[in-house]
DNA sequence: ACCCCGGGTGGGAGCGCTCTCAGGCAGCTG
DNA sequence: CAGCTGCCTGAGAGCGCTCCCACCCGGGGT
């Protein structure tokens, strides 16, 4: 029970006058105690406890030139982005996982274009270890401005080729994991094999279609049809290549809530899924995956993990003493079967 | 253009000495200037900006006591809360008004209740100047916990009688909303009107509850149905209202998420909307009450700016010199009519 | 002409901590 | 038993900033 509830907060200072040695061994002590005789150690100790010292965190960060927080940028071209299931997802991984390193969380939410200068300052000022960013599309600017603070970073996703370069990032292997989804349905029996895309301009969905060509190089392009990730584009998309190719007997939909549409459309048509034609999603998204109709088989992405991965990453930046060059993280995906291929 | 790129960082003795001033009054300068002789403010800006000078956060916190940061704790009793788009907005609220301040958000989000002594730990340890908290549910110990404390916060959300006590927060009109769709129905025509409450320990479905009453103070019981929120205890209990009272004509439902599962009870038994029975819902949110068959008529809460005043609240009282007593505050809430009521 | 007043400026202390460095006290060797 | 090594401990500097206080200087009153 700390004594003094009130009143100006206990320096070390009065701790180590309480414990009757000097502020350097109560400095010591109070950073693990490590080459302090254990005697030492268990006064001080009972000295922090007594006056419920806790130490004072700028008078630190002013001497170590550390302050134990890293910013998350989220940046929001889009309508809403952190209500997004996987943000949540993400943003869960490293917050537990900061925690775990004892360093603070502090949110910076990119309001558009115009604020950037706002973040570079923020960066540049030093109030932050390092940062962790996610990578969305070709034109964010982020990347390349992040690049340029100088701070150390982390991005979530590949950003695109060229935008940022020497930052380290955590990405699921969306190519595989394309692969794997087509290679299910070729196993399958599945001979016409056809691939409802996400948005050019975001790396996650064209490593899917890179994926996808990978396994079926000469595949027609007819088979091809572009989605933009919503519900409506898969349904959309299916109906499309329904009609373009009637015999299509599988597909691979860049992400599950496309897959969703897809699986609306097929039901509306009377095709049997997966007899007539076999569905793999993406994502493994929970709130979408297990309920579709039939139950959609796709590929799972560990995203906690990866927020976690990102924060780990960003330590060994940190802590580094220069040596090693940081190597970004392809995490692997698992493919998932359900009902639907 | 900053001149220095690398190299350690400026500080005020170096602007100060490159701008032939001291310390003091390059201080001044750099904190607005007040009581400086114009000309000398310039040559301090003109150094500040060739030095690409960034004041030291954590040494200006060590004297100033202040740290410019705000924690927002976020607690997860449940399955998913960050991805609730109520959240998103009221972050996004919270956010933008904290940039205006020229402070930063520090996220704290409790793993659950053995979390709680590092919650305390940090917020005691005075790394931010203030807290901003979300009181969900009657047994959350959270308010208890930063009345405790003693650090200067604000909940969003009225804390269950008792809990939160000394501790201002920003609420939305529940009880006056709920009166005035209730009031709305009435105006309609609608004489036997039913409730479909939310869960009995959230006190905004408690209020809402006694908005119905205070304007239909001597209904049937039977009228009163109860939920959790989620669409489909909404479609169940329209089912059973159906049951217990076929004559009902009116439904004023706890949130749209509810609703929309009303709504579609009502669609399955072919009960015509607005005619046999005229729906109102809570919430107006984005994603669901426009987009009902009918759209829903709701009752709007401004969430981003419930979150923008939960920071004004704590700058005032931040800034407070101790004189007035911080009030809470109630938002107003608007009805939105649609086609459903 | 002298003094006083007040706005502007600079000197310097000190916020609470870490970390280097010198000193002290064993314990061990010669 | 002297000398040396090595481990602990304490003294003190200093991180970069704000703010108190003393000082300076020009203008107005006596």
């Amino acid at each position: 029970m700390p004594e003094q509830i009130t009143g100006p907060r206990p320096t070390l200072e009065a701790v180590a006058a309480r414990a009757g040695v000097s502020r350097a061994t109560a400095s010591r002590v109070v950073n693990g105690g490590a080459g302090v005789r254990a005697p030492l150690v268990d006064k001080v100790r009972r000295a922090v406890e007594e006056l419920g010292y806790v130490p004072n965190h700028a008078a630190r960060s002013l001497v170590t030139r550390r302050n134990g927080a890293v910013a998350v940028i989220i940046a929001e071209p889009e309508f809403r982005v952190f209500s997004d299931p996987f943000f949540e997802q993400q943003v869960r991984g490293i917050s537990r996982e900061l925690t775990a390193h004892d360093a603070q969380l502090v949110l910076l939410w990119v309001e558009g274009p115009g604020d950037h200068d706002r973040i570079a300052r923020y960066l540049g000022g030093g109030h932050v270890d390092g940062a962790l960013a996610f990578s969305l599309h070709d034109d964010d600017r982020l990347p390349a401005l992040i690049g340029r603070t100088r701070v150390p970073a982390v991005f979530g996703g590949r950003p695109a080729a060229g935008s940022g370069q020497g930052v380290p990032f955590v990405d699921a292997d969306n190519r595989g994991g394309a692969r794997e989804a087509v290679r299910h349905l070729v196993s399958l029996g599945c001979g016409t094999i056809a691939h409802i895309a996400g948005p050019r301009d975001q790396t996650s969905a064209l490593d899917r279609l890179h994926g996808y060509r990978d396994v079926l190089a000469g595949a027609d392009p007819a088979l091809l049809c572009q989605g933009d990730f919503t519900e409506e584009s898969g349904a959309r998309a299916m109906a499309e290549l329904l009609e373009r190719r009637p015999d299509v007997d599988g597909v691979f939909v860049a992400n599950d809530v496309m897959a969703s549409g897809a699986l609306r459309t097929l039901r509306e048509r009377g095709v049997a899924v997966p007899g007539d034609v076999a569905v793999v999603g993406f994502d493994d998204m929970a709130s979408v995956a297990p309920r579709t109709d039939p139950a959609l088989t796709t590929v799972r992405q560990d995203i906690e993990g990866m927020g976690r991965l990102m924060v780990r990453l960003l330590m060994r930046l940190l802590d580094g003493t220069g040596g090693e060059p940081p190597a970004s993280v392809v995490t692997p995906v698992t493919l998932v079967r359900r009902a639907s291929a």
